[in-house]
DNA sequence: GAGTTTGAAACT
DNA sequence: CAGTTTCAAACTC
């Protein structure tokens, strides 16, 4: 319904959008926004890209995942943004979007639905409609239009059982129906009985409402599928769109855009994830209504091919981070708060990056806030979970990852490439995630967000995204959900993957006695307390992202989807799987070994622990290097010029989202002067590194010729778009979620891992550049992004934004043209650009903080021409800035925003 | 599908 | 923190 109203409002001329833009001071953005989002939703792609690939497994991993994750937080997030008021971009764009949503619901309440679902059959708008329903219910409207809303819905729903689409109601419906469902299931189980419905009434009062609507309304089992479907269809449609107005690009757009991914990813991933409950519940009652097959998932994607699961995985962690970015950080916080309360401490999608590092994030958010009644009703404990799935997802998608990765590549190989942009992103961002995710969950990434999220296994974190899992076939479902096979644990320890995921166990699962369940949620709760009492990482993701590796050198290929960057937390303890296996956490995660890693014999292909060391080893001396050069003063002038540009192309772009702050810096400014810059931050998950030794790196893409800054700014982002623009993209929509660094991975990994996916692609094709170019220049891209050379810088999506950003070496001064695209552009593009340009080193946001300064001569280079100087790059510090574990609300004020824009550019170019 | 292997988680 | 036990996934047959 909404979605079709969306789509009709969308339209350029709409009157809705008119009106739209008339109520919002920021109106063009809005509209425009909202239209794009509607329409092209590129973030949303990828989300879906994945998705659409992905398999029911994945679906089904998702479903949990997303459904706990969705409900509490996502809400939680997106109306804290909403509520926020426009501070940043991102606000704005939120804002917007909740105007727009309210306005759609009414629209729609005026409408009949019906018949805005037989306009849209498709449901793809519907379910961008739905999403942006849902935020503006949850923000806008608050209680009572959600609640109406949400009955609409479910009513829709109910009028067209079958239709696969239910759109928006659907999604709604899914909600009630998880509660129903739950109530269902806990109706079959006599244990379960009582508690389920409403047990944990917890802090969302909406969620609750919605439950009881829902229950009362019905039991969309087949919702969920259909939901699922929908989201599959919006997400072409929207491609689509967004495509189309990606042509347009305006200055806004990027911003718009991501803002509306955003909360396409929110919705995606409430869809998600409350798919994901309903499909468990869905499976139970299916089981007994016979209406629905076995796997939900795969009514609802029957179209869709098998890897589309594993995406969804991915994108649901890296939605999380998306919508966690997009929301801001306000949402996230809100998210992770909610999810704290479940109990999570901190982790995050190995993801869900936000991917990957979701998890992380999400636990570590929770734990800090707890505010959130401990228990979330069915919703929120889901969504808690969910986003502790996002980030556990993410790391575990890290993990299993390699798998959901690998498919998640695929898909985006064969998706469009906004849609695998996206996916990568997420995949994390994850936000894979994810965890990404990507991360996954994430898994997230999470963003926040999950196992799956882990997304990434390649990815790293991003995370994103991420998530879920397909850790472990055996583990996982053919729907992709992870189900467990615990006896004795009772599935309350970490042995259960599902526990440990942040997530129930499903109707899949085959445990015993298991109390990983709703009914059980305060059981749960408490455990997982426990487990964090003893270790606040428990949940965290595991698989983090670190800059260290030569991605490079086993992505050669195009392996796109290694994720070298991401790294196991604590690394394994293999002695005879020679970390081939997936006894092996790292290998299982996609990721090599690292020093952390205790392992006997190590052959992990994905990077041994000697190789890590040596990469390390090599880029901490270059750092050194670098440091002791130091061009303070030509940094700071470079950096001072860099402000300009940014902030010209911050105006001219109007702002960009907040997130991903991937800046590049000149390599003269170095490290240093980026900290001088105001704006700029980047964040640093634990990453130490982000660095990419601008040596070796030189991954530079085929792009990177147009490097220099002469390109204008269109141009250039369009070539990189071009080039690098999957992947690009990707990353930077990742990065806005938020890059997180390691840590952020480690919460979110969503970071996820999300958006791991993403990440990984990002890492891995830079790696392999650098690789081929050097492998000394391992480029570490701390969880925000990481160029790939070639074309695709990706960020890591991390539920937080790091800002990246590349030291811009050239002069803006010496382009005065380029000038601030230059430099702006540069970043992005120059890294890809210059495939000789030693390149800058992405720099990642790394908790650490690490800077890389290129040798005087370098910067010298850079200043004296600035596009060869870039490319010589050898110049180029990255920074890493410690990066606030969240994004800020506002946008990247410095610089960053423009960089954003800049990518949003990218983004909106490439679509 | 049963049994074995493996390494993480949990416990001491 | 190290060693041992427990556990469930991963793997093999």
């Amino acid at each position: 319904m909404r979605c079709c109203v969306m789509k009709m409002e969308g339209s350029p001329e709409s009157p809705f959008s008119n009106y739209i833009s008339n109520l919002s001071p920021i109106k063009p953005v809005n509209t425009a926004r909202v239209a794009h989002g509607l329409l092209g939703i590129s973030s949303p792609p990828l989300v879906f890209k994945s998705p659409h690939t992905a398999s029911d497994r994945q679906i089904n991993l998702l479903r949990r995942f997303q459904y706990p994750q969705i409900s509490g937080a996502e809400t939680s997030k997106i109306d804290d943004g909403s509520k926020k008021s426009v501070d940043s971009p991102e606000d704005m764009v939120k804002s917007g979007i909740c105007l727009t949503s309210s306005l759609i619901v009414d629209a729609q309440t005026s409408d009949n639905v019906n018949n805005s679902e037989q306009d849209q059959p498709g449901s793809s708008s519907g379910c961008v409609d739905e999403y942006l329903s849902d935020p503006v219910d949850a923000d806008c409207a608050d209680s009572v239009n959600l609640v109406n809303p949400n009955v609409k819905k479910s009513d829709d729903a109910l009028q067209s059982p079958e239709s696969n689409l239910t759109n928006f109601k659907i999604v709604e419906s899914d909600d009630i129906n998880d509660k129903g469902t739950k109530g269902e299931v806990s109706q079959a189980r006599p244990e379960q009985d009582g508690e389920d419905p409403k047990e944990q009434p917890t802090s969302e009062n909406k969620m609750e409402k919605i439950k009881e609507e829902g229950s009362l309304a019905k039991q969309p089992s087949h919702v969920c599928p259909n939901f699922g479907s929908d989201l599959l269809v919006d997400h072409a449609s929207r491609q689509q769109c967004y495509t189309s107005g990606a042509q347009v690009a305006h200055p806004h757009e990027p911003i718009q855009l991501i803002a509306y991914n955003g909360s396409e990813v929110s919705q995606l991933q409430r869809g998600m994830s409350r798919r994901c409950l309903q499909f468990e519940q869905a499976q139970q009652e299916t089981t007994k209504d016979g209406t629905y097959s076995p796997n939900p998932a795969i009514n609802l994607f029957g179209s869709i091919s098998p890897a589309s699961s594993t995406e969804l995985e991915i994108l649901d962690s890296s939605q999380v981070e998306l919508t966690i970015s997009s929301h801001k950080e306000q949402t996230m916080t809100a998210m992770f708060s909610a999810n704290i309360s479940g109990k999570s401490p901190v982790a995050v999608s190995k993801p869900s990056g936000i991917g990957l590092h979701l998890n992380s994030i999400v636990n570590t958010l929770p734990m800090g806030s707890g505010a959130s009644g401990p228990i979330m009703s069915h919703h929120l404990v889901e969504n808690k979970i969910s986003c502790s799935k996002l980030s556990n997802s993410v790391e575990r998608v890290s993990l299993t990852a390699g798998d959901r990765v690998l498919q998640t590549k695929a898909s985006l190989a064969t998706s469009s490439t906004t849609s695998e942009s996206f996916h990568n992103m997420e995949s994390f961002n994850n936000l894979q995630p994810p965890e990404h995710q990507f991360h996954h969950q994430l898994l997230f990434p999470l963003s926040l967000y999950a196992r799956a999220c882990s997304l990434l296994s390649k990815l790293s974190c991003t995370t994103e995204l991420l998530m879920i899992s397909r850790k472990k076939a055996s583990s996982t479902d053919g729907d992709g959900c992870k189900r467990c096979n615990c006896r004795k644990t009772k599935c309350l320890k970490l042995y259960c993957d599902c526990f440990a995921a942040g997530i129930y166990c499903a109707a899949i699962c085959a445990c015993q006695g298991c109390f990983n369940r709703p009914e059980y949620e305060d059981t749960v709760l408490e455990t997982r307390q426990q487990i964090e009492s003893r270790n606040p990482l428990a949940f965290a993701p595991k698989i983090v992202q670190h800059v260290t590796e030569f991605q490079a050198i086993d992505v050669e290929d195009g392996d796109l989807f290694t994720p070298y960057s991401g790294r196991h937390k604590t690394g394994c303890n293999c002695k005879r799987s020679m970390c081939v296996k997936k006894y092996c956490e790292c290998y299982q995660a996609n990721v090599g070994c690292s020093n952390a890693c205790r392992c006997e014999g190590c052959r992990n292909i994905h990077g041994r622990k000697e190789e890590y060391a040596m990469t390390q080893e090599i880029v901490s001396n270059r750092t050194n290097e670098e440091s002791l050069e130091g061009m303070a003063d030509e940094k700071l002038k470079m950096v001072s010029n860099n402000k300009f540009l940014h902030a010209e192309l911050y105006d001219l772009r109007s702002l960009t989202p907040p997130t991903p702050s991937f800046e590049y810096i000149s390599h003269d400014k170095d490290a240093p002067q980026s900290r001088l810059l105001p704006g700029r931050y980047v964040l640093s998950s634990e990453s130490d590194f982000s660095m990419l030794p601008s040596y070796a790196k030189s991954v530079s893409s085929p792009s990177n010729s147009h490097g220099n800054d002469m390109l204008p700014k269109t141009s250039k982002s369009l070539d990189i778009a071009s080039h690098g623009q999957e992947n690009y993209n990707i990353t930077e929509t990742t990065g806005q979620f938020s890059p997180q660094f390691d840590e952020l991975a480690d919460f979110s990994d969503h970071t996820p891992l999300p958006n791991p996916s993403s990440i990984m692609m990002a890492s891995s094709a830079s790696s392999k550049t650098q690789d081929k170019a050097n492998v000394s220049q391992p480029q570490v891209y701390p969880g925000s992004a990481r160029l790939s050379f070639g074309s695709s810088l990706r960020w890591h999506s991390s539920p937080i934004t790091p800002m990246t950003r590349l030291g811009e070496t050239k002069n803006q001064a010496q382009d005065s043209d380029c000038g601030l695209y230059e430099i702006l552009e540069d970043d992005t593009p120059e890294i890809l650009k210059d495939s000789s340009a030693p390149i800058t080193s992405v720099k990642a946001s790394s908790p650490n903080k690490k800077r890389v300064s290129p040798p005087h001569s370098h910067i010298r280079e850079f200043q004296s021409s600035s596009s060869a100087g870039l490319k010589s790059g050898r110049g180029r510090k990255f920074i890493l800035k410690s990066v606030p574990s969240f994004p800020p609300l506002t946008p990247c004020l410095d610089s960053e925003d423009c960089t954003q824009q800049k990518y949003q550019k990218y983004r909106h170019l490439p679509l």
